[in-house]
Formats: structure tokens, C-alpha cells, sequence
RNA sequence: GUCCCUGUAGCUCAGUUGGAUAGAGCAGGAGCCUUCUAAGCUCCAGGUCGCAGGUUCGACUCCUGCCAGGGACGCCA
């Protein structure tokens, strides 16, 4: 497979130099091939002379003049140079930086298939039934998706699992409240569900803790009789709870019917909230907790019978040799926990989904709890795959997002965002702006119908907050400021959709041809040419980082760096104006190459990259 | 109390798994639109990489111990 990457092809050219060089199998041997950090380094540097001469005792310095003399890069570098204490620096040739940027200037803009044996499963999204989408399940839904994509991108099959909590006693508390309000489920709204269950939350809590109270304060039966007729309702409420969550189990047609009605309601909004924000994600990626109710007796059968867990003051718990934290299997009173929901969830995964690598997009906070699952699953034999091949599994953890005082985000009245009127103002946000811009006479989109202003507006704004959202360490907590994402200026979504939308203009302004444009030669002679060049042959290769090292960041950080470095080419080197035709060709295909990379690489961040703006 | 995460410029953050003089963006200073979109470009200024040891040719990166902030810890999910 002829790739155009050029550390790629540099690798293997030192390989066999260092193999020649040192008697050693090339197979075995760690070339360490870099992009030079500083251009007075070259484009590339080999720094594998450092490390093999302190193993072998020798002078690194010499090692390294030695490994170049018997490294084949005629047609690759233009010119060599050993520095410092060994390390050989590369500058390539014009010629091969040509023939890599045509290898690359193709459909997969030079990104290989990297297949792998079994299904990539993401765990993403994870909405409640019932309740409303906050910034938390942005985190979850975008990182996830974009996972997916680079997975996907890679030729890899790959399962997007949102593991929707359908079920327990929390929707039956809410089922349970809407019907005896005699409620209308055909006309029933998402905000309808939400108050439904926060009131039927806050009832089970206030009698929970009340009870607990009377408990602790040593009252006597009396007593608690006493508080057992002041909360009468409470205790009802949650009788009668209880009661529908049986019914809802035992498939009684009617209950199940209305429990369907609420998942719709609350899916439905969840669908038009993915839509706004271009993550691929619909029905046939639902698959909640209910999906696996009939899979988590199995679970505890299967802990109990093989002496991995026990029974301890009631409850089942599994225990671990390194840490005195119990995993939690089933309650005392008979009752599934979430623990046990994962560890079916994890089983079926990989036992029946195929999945070699199990992604769990989910908040930092349950990093503990993931851990236990993970170390079960792998104490009782479940990540075994059909071919006997381990699946990896990983909890990709991302932080909270705050709001300007550093405290999770939250209202003025304490309650979280709904991620719908967060979206709602960055579009708004990012309307105003396209209108302004429009406004002037000499902007592209002056003259633009409404609609599709407001088109790219929308674009715009949820590409700003997608950015700044994925531009980061996902580890990381980060402080959710508008003001600062929709700022437009430097390190943001729209400064690489700015990019986009102005080579696609530079390019309907040529008056060229598709055809004429691919058939000309790429000529990187200015230093601003030979940098956008170097920065669109690194972008196949970091694709594949981000795969590997579930780090979407490092796609942000290319193309920022790309549309950086062409916005500097942009200054530089005149394109429909060049000198000659020559150079004028060769600029307009590097151009329209550098537009098909920007398009692609926000496309796996699931940014629109629109033409005008 | 135990365990986990985080600490990099005034602010918000990167840092390619150990490589050369630690990079961006805001904010601050100086320039650049009669010529392809100024949502842009070019300079300048700004740092004991939380602290202290250790590992080695070489450490923001790996190890140990502290300090600070945050989080999780038996019958919620």
C-alpha cells in the first residue's frame, strides 16, 4: 500500500539504515522518527542514534553518521544534517513532497483502513427517560460520536450503544405519579416528565430521610407510627410505586404501553437535540436498561456459583484483593444495581455485539464505579472474545463542565441548563454574527437569503461550542463561556470553518476546473507553500492517534495548526494571481486539497463546514 | 480515613507516550485592507512547567514523598 505519509516512509528508510548499520534485525528496531518541532531541525528528524549508542556504548554521534550512510532516502530528502549529540535531521525534497501530496489527493485524503478483528462498542449519550438533556450528556453524545467517526473512518465496525436509563424504580415513580394525576400520556411533553420525576424523587427523598431521622433518634414504634400517618402520601406514593414497577415488569399490556409513551416523549426530544447538534445517533442506537432485565439474575447466578461474590449483611458483594471498596451486585431486598446492569451490558457487548474494544463515554465521577465493573468482567472471564482474544476495556472519562464560577454549571435558580437552551443561544449567537458579516457589501454572503443565513449561523454556533468542547483534554473540567467560544478568533470551531469557506471561494473565483486543478503539479516552493504541505501530509496519521489514543484534541489541534498555516500561505503567496499559470495551478490545488482536509477533518468532528460565511 | 483526577504565561488551554531554545488563543504593545473573505496576517512582551528528591546522555512527560483544588467511596443511577 503506497502511503503518503512521510514518517511513514522515513521510518522505514531508517530501519534498514539502522539495521545495516548495526547488525540488527530491521523488524526489531525503534527508529524514532519525528516532525522537527523547529524548522532549523528540518522537516523530520531520526533520533534512534541517542538511545542504540548509549546500549551499545558507542560515540552517538558517529553512530548517527553512520546509520545515515547506509539509509536509502535518495528521492525523499534534499538535504541531511547530524546536530547536537546525534540526532539526523531530514529536509525532503520538493519532488517527494510533491509525489506525498498527490498520493494523498484522493477521496480517503490518504487516511489507510486500519481494520481491526472485532466490533469498536461506544457507550455514548446515556440520556434518562424522563429527563431533560443537560450539559453533562453534551460531553457524552459529542466525545462519543466522534469516536465513533474516527473508528468508523478507519474502516472499523463500530456499535453506538446510547444505554438509556428506561428503567427501575425511578420511571415507575414517575409512571406511577403522572397516571394518577390522571394525566393525558397522548399529550404529554418532555418538561411534563421532567417535573413528574423530580417531584417524585423529591417525595421518595423526603420520606427516606425523614424515616432514617425518626430512626436514628432512637424513636419507638409509636413514634415512627406516629410519622408513618404524617407522611401517609409519601409512603402511598411510593407503594403504589412500587406496584406499577411490578406491573411494568410482569408485561402488564396497559402500564407498558404508557411506560413506551414516556421513552418516546423523552426520545424524541433527545433526536431533535442530536440533530442540532450533527451527531449520528437515532433509534437503532437505543438500547437501554429494560434491554437487559432478563440478563441480571444470570449475572448474580453466574458471580455466586463461581465463588467470585458473596453474601454480606444481605446484599451480594463481590470483593477485591486491592481494595477494601465492595462492588455491590444486588441489594438486600432482592433489588438489581447499576453495577449489575454494566457487567450484563459489558458480557453482551463483547460476547454477542463482538466487541474487541468496549468505549464507555461517561463522566469522570464514575471512574471508580467502571473500574469495578471492568475488574469483574475480567475476574469472571467475560471479556473473552469467540476467538479467545481479550477485548479491551475503557472508560474514556471526561470532566465536568463548569460555569464561570468554577462550580458545575447551574442557573440562577440551581437548576442545571437544559442543553436545548445552551444551543439555542450559541445558533442565536451565531446568527447574529453571519448577519452582521452579511451586512457588509463586500462580504460573499452578502445578499444571502435569510434561511440560509440562518443556516450557517446554526453551523457556526454549534460548531463553536463543539469545538470547544472536544479541543481539550477530555479529562479535564473546562468553564462553558459563550462569550469565548463564539468569539471567533483564534483556537475556535469557526476560525477552521472561516478557513474552509474562504478557499471554497477562492476556488469558484478561479474559474477553473475540478479537472484542471487535479491535473496540475503540486510545486511547494515557498517556505509558507512547504509548511501547509508539511501540515496536510501529518493530518492521515493523526486520525489514527486519535483513534488509538481516544483523544479528539489532537484532531482540533491539526487542523488548527492546517488552517493556520494556510491563512499564513493565504498572505504569503498569491493564488489567482500568481506569476504564472505554472504556480497558479499548483496553489489552486493545494488549495483545494487543504479544503477537502478542513471538510473531512471537521466532518469527523461532526462540524458542518459550510462554503460561505 | 481510603482511593482517584487535576496543577504549564495575567486568563483559558495544547504539549505527538523520554528528545534540541516548553507552544497556541484571549487580554496588553507595534504594524498590515485602492489587490484572492481583516472571523485574517506579521512582529513584541509575557514561564522557578505546584514543591522537593530520584531514575539517565536527556524529564512538563517516568518513580517516590509532600502541598493545593476537585471527585468517588454498601444496598440511588
Amino acid at each position: 500500500m503506497a502511503s503518503c505519509d512521510p514518517v511513514a516512509l522515513l521510518e522505514q528508510a531508517f530501519r534498514a539504515g539502522i539495521a545495516a548499520a548495526t547488525g540488527t534485525d530491521a523488524a526489531s528496531v525503534d527508529p524514532q522518527v519525528k516532525a522537527s518541532a523547529d524548522p532549523k531541525h528540518g522537516d523530520f528528524q531520526c533520533n534512534a542514534a541517542l538511545a542504540l549508542a548509549k546500549a551499545a556504548k558507542a560515540n552517538p554521534s558517529e553512530l548517527a553518521r553512520r546509520i545515515l550512510a547506509a539509509t536509502p532516502l535518495s528521492g525523499l530528502a534534499e538535504r541531511t544534517d547530524i546536530a547536537g549529540p546525534g540526532f539526523i535531521n531530514v529536509w525532503l525534497s520538493q519532488g517527494a513532497l510533491g509525489h506525498l501530496l498527490a498520493g494523498m489527493d484522493a477521496p480517503e485524503l490518504g487516511i489507510d483502513p486500519a481494520p481491526l478483528p472485532h466490533a469498536v462498542v461506544i457507550d455514548l449519550c446515556g440520556v434518562n427517560v424522563a429527563k431533560q438533556m443537560h450539559v453533562g450528556h453534551l460531553r457524552a453524545t459529542v466525545i462519543g460520536d466522534v469516536m465513533a467517526r474516527l473508528h468508523e473512518r478507519l474502516g472499523r465496525k463500530v456499535w453506538r450503544e446510547n444505554h438509556l436509563g428506561d428503567w427501575g424504580l425511578p420511571i415507575a415513580m414517575t409512571l406511577a405519579s403522572l397516571r394518577r394525576q390522571k394525566r393525558d400520556f397522548a399529550r404529554l411533553t418532555l418538561d411534563d416528565l421532567n417535573t413528574a420525576y423530580r417531584a417524585a424523587q423529591a417525595e421518595g427523598k423526603s420520606d427516606e430521610a425523614g424515616q432514617a431521622a425518626a430512626i436514628a433518634c432512637g424513636a419507638g414504634p409509636h413514634r415512627l407510627a406516629e410519622f408513618d400517618a404524617q407522611n401517609g402520601p409519601a409512603l402511598a406514593a411510593e407503594r403504589d410505586a412500587k406496584a406499577t414497577l411490578l406491573k411494568l415488569q410482569s408485561g402488564d399490556p396497559a402500564t407498558v404501553a404508557d411506560w413506551q409513551r414516556l421513552i418516546d416523549v423523552t426520545m424524541a426530544e433527545v433526536f431533535a437535540t442530536t440533530r442540532t447538534l450533527g451527531v449520528k445517533l437515532g433509534p437503532e442506537h437505543s438500547r437501554g436498561e429494560s434491554f437487559y432485565r432478563e440478563r441480571l439474575g444470570p449475572v448474580i447466578e453466574a458471580f455466586v456459583s463461581k465463588g467470585l461474590a458473596r453474601e454480606d449483611q444481605g446484599a451480594i458483594v463481590v470483593h477485591y484483593a486491592d481494595r477494601d471498596r465492595p462492588m455491590l451486585i444486588r441489594k438486600a431486598d432482592g433489588g438489581f444495581l447499576y453495577a449489575t446492569t454494566d457487567l450484563a451490558a459489558v458480557r453482551f457487548r463483547v460476547q454477542e455485539l463482538d466487541g474487541g474494544r468496549v468505549i464507555y463515554v461517561v463522566d469522570a465521577r464514575q471512574r471508580d464505579h467502571f473500574k469495578d465493573v471492568f475488574d469483574g468482567v475480567r475476574l469472571i472471564g467475560w471479556d473473552a472474545l469467540r476467538d479467545g482474544t481479550r477485548a479491551e476495556l475503557s472508560h474514556m472519562q471526561f470532566g465536568t463542565v463548569l460555569g464561570k464560577d468554577k462550580r458545575p454549571l447551574r442557573t440562577r435558580s440551581g437548576e442545571n441548563f437544559t442543553l436545548k437552551a445552551l444551543l439555542d443561544e450559541a445558533i442565536e449567537r451565531g446568527i447574529q454574527q453571519v448577519f452582521r458579516r452579511a451586512a457588509e457589501t463586500d462580504a460573499p454572503t452578502h445578499g444571502l437569503r435569510e434561511t440560509d443565513l440562518r443556516a450557517i449561523g446554526a453551523a457556526v454556533g454549534i460548531g463553536a461550542v463543539k469545538y470547544a468542547d472536544l479541543s481539550g483534554d477530555p479529562v479535564k473540567d473546562y468553564v462553558f463561556d459563550l462569550d469565548r467560544m463564539i468569539a471567533f478568533e483564534g483556537d475556535t470551531g469557526p476560525y477552521i470553518q472561516y478557513a474552509h469557506a474562504r478557499i471554497a471561494s477562492l476556488i469558484a473565483r478561479s474559474g477553473e476546473s475540478a479537472a484542471a486543478i487535479a491535473a496540475a503539479t503540486y510545486a511547494p516552493i515557498e517556505p509558507a507553500e512547504r509548511h501547509l504541505a508539511l501540515c496536510l501530509l501529518r493530518f492521515p496519521a493523526v486520525v489514527l492517534a486519535a483513534a488509538e489514543h481516544q483523544a479528539p484534541q489532537r484532531v482540533c489541534a491539526a487542523l488548527h495548526e492546517l488552517a493556520n498555516a494556510y491563512a499564513s500561505f493565504y498572505q504569503a503567496c498569491p493564488v489567482l494571481k500568481a506569476a504564472d499559470s505554472g504556480t497558479r495551478l499548483s496553489r489552486l490545488r493545494l488549495s483545494s486539497l487543504t479544503q477537502r482536509v478542513l471538510a473531512g477533518g471537521l466532518d469527523l468532528l461532526g462540524i458542518a463546514a459550510p462554503d460561505r460565511m
